[in-house]
DNA sequence: GTACTTGCAAACACTTTGCTAGTAA
DNA sequence: TTACTAGCAAAGTGTTTGCAAGTAC
């Protein structure tokens, strides 16, 4: 990843490279395991690109999540976050600060249930619920002065 | 499930019986597997309500979400799904029709990574992605003709 | 009787779309 | 040059909320 050529990356899968669409790249390459959602990457194009536009934001995460760029992760909350992370991965999501954390499981025995409905997998996505390690000390040390 | 009583589980949660809340689990329960939205609650109270608003069906499902009596599901399209099978399950999400569909799976062994994490979990749900039995025999169908 | 619920309309948050000027190839 | 994209504004979709009238308990 160390020659992570945004261009390059969007020439491959033919689509312009126009400057938006390389920072919104490069801001998601950045931003990387926070899962931003789009006012967070439109927030962070602002400083680059005055004028821009959430269509456009919106517009280039179409484009890029048709072209397999990218996931598209939706949870409780309202807003779309989205995931530049590729490879095969799961999430923690904790109840308490919305906070999303990538995780790599071991595979799950699926076969059994695919050959019973005849389903055809294309892929699978576990989500942990609960509380994270930050929100639990703040909970106990919350506890704490309750003693 | 045969002596199933929407007031009694509506009094086990400390929720007022009212006419449109028990329509509304009863909707639920019969409609089943199929995870319906809240307009397709709406429009299943309809007939017997002629006048509920969708604010009811939201807040009713808001109240019941709250009490544990059902789980909302959120998948790729917009609209939430509700379901009444609070046993742990996970579902076949088909990106063909967007059916949903119950299952059971082993165990998924998340001890390890939760441990890593230090993160306190209230549940995990494995959504499987892909083309139901339908959906397959129709694309098949379709691809014959082009042979 | 009191506190909660309904139903309406309006507001809301997130996302999409129609259009014109502009730009990558 | 030509087909695609940016940016704007407006519309669309799903959900929530304020409030007056009504109802479960």
């Amino acid at each position: 990843m160390d020659h992570w050529d945004a261009m390059e990356v969007l020439k491959d899968v033919n689509l312009r490279a126009t400057p938006q669409r390389i920072a919104v790249l490069n801001v998601l390459k950045m931003l990387g395991q926070a899962h931003p959602t789009a006012e967070e990457i439109y927030v962070a194009l602002k400083q680059e690109f005055p004028a821009i536009s959430f269509a456009t934001v919106y517009n280039t995460l179409k484009s890029f999540l048709d072209a397999g760029l990218l996931h598209e992760l939706r949870f409780g909350d309202k807003a779309s976050r989205y995931d530049l992370n590729t490879q095969a991965h799961h999430h923690l999501l904790c109840e308490v600060c919305g906070d999303l954390i990538d995780i790599y499981l071991p595979e799950v025995d699926v076969a059994q249930v695919l050959r019973e409905h005849e389903f055809a997998m294309s892929g699978y996505h576990v989500e942990i619920r609960g509380v994270c390690k930050t929100c639990r000390e703040h909970t106990l040390h919350k506890a704490d002065t309750h003693l």
